[in-house]
DNA sequence: GAAATTTGTAATAACTATATAATGTTTTGG
DNA sequence: CCAAAACATTATATAGTTATTACAAATTTC
């Protein structure tokens, strides 16, 4: 089962995290202090850490920054709403996402898988992550940034290529447009998803000798896109 | 997996950058010795050597010119003391960094992969340190650290100079200007990235015939430089 | 230790990518 | 075959990035 740690001092709050997560079939452990998160750290394998701000004995930052030290486990801040220019600071030392109290469970858990999931792709395609992609007439160039259709170079910008690059990372699997928005776009980013299909066509009109009838990126009417291989 | 050679007489020391690269999904082995270090490079495939200064059956300067004389795997010196470093920098005996103990243990990670990459670049583009590097009407001398275009020479300060053989050393790879930071002006510095794109302008003030219109030096929007072959 | 050069920073001007909205088209289910 | 939903297409304003300039701080040179 994948545990998490949750470093938090209000009770309360720690309880009610970790029963979100139980019901979504997380395990969940609580630790009080800065000092006890950190002990959890060394004895207990987690997949994530949901971290609170405000700390008794040390703050977030720095709890972040300790853990840090010795891993790349997700992190996600959990604030106060008025501490928002805070958050940020947060982010810029290690932390991988931050969260509002009172926070919605839904998007919680949402931000929580979709975590581990990006910890997961980092690990296990730590390898080839820089390696070409070659599909039919497609070339893709991770380290230089180029595509090129039949040795002829198409000049992407820089969300194309993103977005591109994240699709044929895993051909044929479907990606909701909600999907795409989160992991090409970021989790700060709360836009329309109409932002995709927008981004879509301008990809086909790149890489597609007829865009209306795509050979590389195909629609999946009512779920998504998918990267054909 | 990635092999490290831990080359430290101080088992405390050892262990403790061993559990450091453990975390970060590298695999480490320890020598007591220079002796022991050397046989282990020959029985054994690594990315990088860790080594310390001072070692009980010879100095670390010796260890490293005998390691040089067989291989040029990334070297990182491991010393005592801060003041040493200035004097080692001096003496250029082969080694590729240097890190002070007590070490940042996140410093000390982020240069093992440095430092794997940039070797990693320089044996796939089949060049060496050294070489000359010719493109175009662009000729670059790192001994001479000379700038030639059609062979007129162009006097570039230190750091554009190492900015240029940076970004020119790996032509048409994508360089963040965060990556151009930590590269080319070192994990210590902790400035604005502005400076790059400062330096990248007087860059090319100074080798392109068109600034405005740079055949070298390529922005890549939203994402950073690169250097055009 | 003064002068000259290099380097970093800050301010603002110029520019590009991109989000969004509005409108048109295709698909699908009843 | 119709209506509703989902997607495609287009145009445009804006947010965000980069270029440029000028100046201050740091470093090197003499």
């Amino acid at each position: 089962m994948e545990k998490i740690l949750i470093i938090e001092d209000e009770l309360s709050i720690a309880e009610l995290e970790r029963d979100y997560l139980e019901l979504n079939h997380y395990e969940a452990d609580i630790a009080a202090t800065g000092q006890e998160g950190l002990e959890c750290l060394k004895a207990n394998s987690y997949r994530l850490v949901l971290l609170d701000l405000m700390l008794p004995d040390m703050d977030g930052y720095e709890v972040c920054r300790k853990i840090r030290e010795v891993s790349e486990i997700p992190i996600i801040m959990v604030t106060a709403k008025n501490e928002d220019i805070d958050m940020i600071r947060g982010l810029g030392r290690g932390a991988d996402d931050y969260i509002a109290k009172p926070f919605n469970p839904n998007q919680l858990i949402a931000r929580v898988k979709a975590h581990i999931a990006r910890y997961d792709r980092l690990v296990s395609t730590g390898q080839n992550k820089d390696e070409d992609i070659r599909i039919g007439d497609l070339l893709i160039q991770p380290v230089t940034r180029k595509v090129f259709v039949n040795n002829e170079e198409r000049t992407l910008t820089a969300k194309e290529f993103d977005l591109l690059l994240f699709m044929a990372s895993s051909p044929n699997q479907v990606f909701s447009k909600e999907h795409l928005l989160e992991q090409v776009w970021g989790f700060e980013f709360y836009g329309d998803v109409t932002t995709v299909t927008v981004h879509i066509r301008r990809l086909r009109e790149k890489i597609e000798k007829d865009p209306s009838k795509p050979e590389y990126i195909g629609t999946v009417w009512g779920v998504g896109y998918r990267f054909k291989r």
